[in-house]
DNA sequence: CCAGACGGTTAACGAGCGCTAACGGTGCTC
DNA sequence: GAGCACCGTTAGCGCTCGTTAACCGTCTGG
C-alpha cells in the first residue's frame, strides 16, 4: 500500500472497542455480525487504498483478527468485493424502485429518487467510492451481476426522467442519468459542508441539471 | 487482469500499424514519440483494468515491445502513472486558467471553463478515468504534486463561481465545483450520444446546476 | 459430559510481477 | 570503420500476497 494511513498491526485478540466478539461465540449464532463487520472494514480500506492496495492481513487487522482468519467467513478476497458490490447495487435498485412506486406522480418520483441516491452517497461514501472505482476488479460473473443491477437502476431513472419530460430522447436521458450519478457520487471528494447542507446542495444541483428547460434536448 | 480484452501477445518487432519506430531510430532523435506512445497505451490499459490490473508486459505488448524494454524510457511503472497524472493535472490547470484570463467577464469565464473541462473529458476519457481512480496508487511525492495542482484548479473554478455569484459561500462553491467535475467526468460511463450532443448536454447540465437561482446557498 | 461446529492461530507454499542483468543489433558521428 | 548511444531482447531474482494446511481453545446441543 503506497498511501499513508496504513492500518496498524492487530492485537492477538479483539481490541478494546470491539462490540461483536463477546456475544456471538459458538456455532450458528454468530456469522451475521462478523461478516458485516468485516465487509464494513474492507469497504473503508478499499475506498482509501483501492482493492489491490489492501492486503488480506490489513483487512484482518482492521477487525482485530489475523489475515487468514477471514477465510472462515469468506471464500476469497474477490468474494468480499463481489458480495459488497452486489449488495450495494441491489440496495440502490430496490430502494430506488420503491421510491418511484410510492410516489404520487413523476415529478415527486424524480425528487425522491434524487434524494434517495444523495442520502445513500452521503451515508456510505466508502461504498460509493468502491462501487465507482473497483468494478474492474470483480470476477467475471460478479461483474455481470453488478452490471445487470446497475442497468436496471439506470432504467428506473431513465423512465422517471422521461415521464416528467416525455419529449426527451432515451439516450439523452440515459446520459443525463449517468451525469447525475457522477455529480452525486462526487461526495467523498468534498466533505467540507455538514451533512444536511451537502444533501440540499447536491439535490438541488441534480434537479436543476435535469429539469431546467432547454438542458435535455428534445428528440 | 480479471477483465476481458486482455491485450494479445506482441510480435517481436513493431506491428504493421506502428507509426513510430521507423523514422526515429538512432541516438537522440527519438525518445519523445515513443514515450508519448507508451503513455497513451498505458492510459488506455490503466483505464480499463486499473493500475494494478495491468502488468508491465501488457503495456509493452500494447506498443509492440516486450515488458522490460519500457525501462529504456521510464524509471518505473510508478513513474509512468506519475508522469501521466502530473501531465493531466498541469494541462487542466493551465488550460483552465488561460480560459478565465482571456474571458471578458465572469459569466463567459464560467461557460468557457465548463466547455474546456467537457472537451477534455470527451477527448481523453481514458486519462479522466485514470485521473479519478488511480490517485491512490501514486508515489507519495507524485501524489502531493498532483493534489496541489488539483487544488489550484479547483480554486480557479471556485473563484470564477464566486465572481458570477458573490453571495455564495466558499465551501459551497467548492463542493459545487467537485460535483460538476463528477458530472462532467461521468462521460466514460455513457458514450451513447455523439460527441457534440454529449458536449452540449454536459455543458448545459453543468451550467444549470451551478447557476440556477436558489441552488447554491447564500451565506 | 462429550461430540463437534466455530472461529481463531502460525507456517508455508506457489504464483505473479516489478525490476535488473547481460547481451546484441542498428545507425549516427568523427 | 571504430566507437558509441539507443533501444531492443531473454533469463532470472526476489518480494509480495492470496490461499491452504495443520492445529487448538471455546461454547453448545443432545
Amino acid at each position: 500500500m503506497p498511501s499513508p494511513d496504513r492500518p496498524q498491526h492487530a492485537l492477538p485478540y479483539p481490541p478494546s472497542g470491539s462490540t461483536a466478539g463477546t456475544f456471538d461465540r459458538g456455532p450458528g449464532r454468530n456469522g451475521r455480525g462478523r461478516r458485516e463487520q468485516i465487509l464494513t472494514a474492507a469497504a473503508e480500506l478499499f475506498a482509501r487504498h483501492g482493492f489491490h492496495g489492501v492486503g488480506i492481513d490489513d483487512i484482518g487487522a482492521a477487525v482485530g483478527i489475523s489475515g487468514p482468519a477471514l477465510y472462515r467467513h469468506f471464500r476469497s478476497k474477490d468474494a468480499m468485493l463481489g458480495e459488497m458490490l452486489v449488495a450495494i447495487s441491489e440496495h440502490l435498485l430496490t430502494g430506488g424502485q420503491a421510491k418511484v412506486d410510492n410516489a404520487p406522480d413523476p415529478q415527486v418520483a424524480l425528487r425522491e429518487l434524487i434524494r434517495w441516491h444523495v442520502d445513500f452517497a452521503l451515508d456510505a461514501p466508502a461504498l460509493i467510492t468502491v462501487h465507482m472505482r473497483d468494478l474492474a476488479n470483480l470476477t467475471d460473473p460478479d461483474r455481470r451481476r453488478v452490471r445487470a443491477l446497475q442497468r436496471r437502476y439506470v432504467e428506473v431513472w431513465v423512465d422517471t426522467i422521461r415521464k416528467t419530460m416525455p419529449q426527451v430522447a432515451e439516450p439523452a436521458a440515459r446520459a443525463a442519468a449517468h451525469g447525475v450519478f457522477g455529480l452525486i457520487n462526487s461526495t467523498p471528494h468534498s466533505a467540507h459542508l455538514d451533512r444536511e447542507q451537502m444533501a440540499q446542495l447536491l439535490s438541488r444541483m441534480a434537479l436543476a441539471a435535469l429539469t431546467t428547460p432547454g438542458v435535455l434536448p428534445d428528440e
